[in-house]
DNA sequence: GTGAAGATTAACT
DNA sequence: GTTAATCTTCACA
């Protein structure tokens, strides 16, 4: 990959249409973290698509509307950050209109800018060990609580497309076996052959 | 107020 | 393959 191509700032629009839809366009993007130790950014190479209140993986399944998933019934293009396990965060990118809690899963990125950055936060040097999970990358990214709600139309965090259009695989999602049936549905998309990959498909 | 579970990771055997 | 680390959030009383 190289930086010749230019990029451009996703406007609110591209996040306002249906979880699996947003899922399939928002791989390849790239995902932008302006923070106070500098800039990093990372090339989105694997996701998950969580659909809403008919999903029983997703936070917001069955209507559930909490001080914790509230953001996610906001109108698409913020973040929707949440600690899990106690120890690791997690991003998600929310989509679909106002009251529509769909949302996409970051799972893996491959690093592209701030990879000093990302070495130092994360302690160690393997470019591919740096955002291959949700929790790695968001460390890498410096991603905490802070960015909870956070617009990705600000200049925060944002998400910019190159015109990259990677060829997609799809699977099953991961470790969420409690989700019964849902748990087995092909809402898992990644850029086939990335070396940056949080498992394989 | 109390308790149980989790969209993970790293270090084990 | 299994398990510990670790704490917020949510459901219930």
């Amino acid at each position: 990959m190289n930086n010749s191509a230019q990029r451009k700032k996703l406007s609110r629009d591209f996040y306002l249409c249906d979880g699996l839809v947003a899922a399939e366009k928002l791989l390849g993007k790239i995902l932008v973290h302006n923070s106070p130790d500098g800039l990093t950014a990372g090339r989105i190479v694997e996701l998950e698509a969580y659909m809403g209140e008919s999903d029983r993986g997703c936070h917001a399944y069955g209507g559930r509307r909490t001080e914790r998933t509230e953001i996610m019934y906001a109108e698409g293009g913020h973040a929707y950050v949440y600690l899990i396990y106690g120890m690791y965060n997690c991003m998600n990118v929310i989509v679909g209109g106002e009251d529509i809690p769909h949302c996409i899963f970051l799972r893996a990125l491959e690093p592209v800018e701030g990879i000093a950055l990302m070495k130092k936060r994360r302690g160690t040097d393997k470019l591919q060990n740096l955002c291959s999970g949700p929790g790695k990358l968001c460390i890498a990214m410096g991603i905490d609580k802070s960015l909870y709600g956070a617009d990705l139309c600000g200049n925060r965090l944002w998400i910019e497309d190159d015109e990259c259009k990677p060829e997609i695989i799809r699977g099953r999602r991961i470790n969420i076996d409690y989700a019964g049936e849902d748990a087995d549905r092909d809402w898992r998309f990644a850029v086939k052959g990335s070396q940056f990959l949080s498992a394989k498909i």
